[in-house]
DNA sequence: AATAATGTAATAGGTAAAGTTACACAAGCT
DNA sequence: AGCTTGTGTAACTTTACCTATTACATTATT
């Protein structure tokens, strides 16, 4: 199944976002993702609706982010886009007559439901102002 | 076509093996699954592979299991299908340039790294013989 | 009024599993 | 030997979803 790089563009963009004061252009992100400005509204659309960042029209308008860098975590910004699967398996049929197929989906849905909680427990944990940390160690390594 | 059904479907099929001695062509299974006989072969030929499953031609023939259910856990299953994706998303770039993307990838693929390793340990730990036992517990309740 | 932005609907493209068709090969039955 | 019943596979079509593109309305600045 091809994946979906919403999240991970998603926190991109919002870091950038964090580093500048003027507003960006959904062209300039484009550019950036090597994506499409129309691309670029789509996804940004669940984060102005959370109230994450800020779109304004017109001249010298664009994007800004509207919380800091601590202030925001991989979940909010997985939960701005819809939750959508994080796995890419699961069953065929979602309620079977058949008890063998019912009891193969309680096994695969148990292993599923423990392993979100705990994806889901560690993007709560994870805030944008430590992938900024993570930005300048890798900085400062690069420059030394 | 959303999501990857292969594990299940093939968890399924192993377990109705393993409740009759007579081997069971592809056509059964696939009826059985509401599917094709030939994606039945297909998600079957790592099974085969594997040394889980036999596959007899010819008149009388068919699939029949060849080991014992507690010998076969979840993790040989998913490992006979060539170890497809688990997760729905991921980066869009491999390795970027950009220093914001490179860390955003690392603190993505850590958070899968970590749920990955759970969720295969998981896997390594289900034994068909225990969803088998979890039919019959089932059975049990409806007959009664 | 012209320009530079966002907002969004409609449509096309790309990908991987699932489904289908076609045919080669193998084994048992009459 | 020939027919029937199976598997093995290649090639193609279908389906679902994210991504990309096109088109146009709306809004704000100059």
């Amino acid at each position: 199944m091809r994946q979906d790089t919403r999240l991970s563009r998603l926190l991109h963009v919002l870091l950038h976002m964090a580093q500048t004061e003027a507003p960006m252009t959904s062209q300039q992100i484009a550019v950036m993702l090597g994506s499409n400005a129309v691309v670029v509204r789509r996804i940004m659309a669940g984060l102005r609706d959370g109230g994450y960042v800020d779109a304004e029209r017109g001249h010298g308008g664009g994007w800004r982010i509207t919380k800091r860098t601590d202030e925001i975590t991989v979940l909010d910004v997985y939960r701005s886009l819809d939750e959508p699967d994080l796995f890419a398996f699961g069953f065929s049929k979602p309620s079977p007559a058949c008890l063998v197929e019912q009891s193969v989906n309680a096994t695969i849905k148990g292993a599923i439901e423990t392993a979100k909680d705990a994806i889901l427990d560690k993007f709560s944990t994870l805030r944008l102002s430590q992938i900024e940390a993570d930005v300048r160690r890798r900085m400062d390594s690069v420059a030394r």
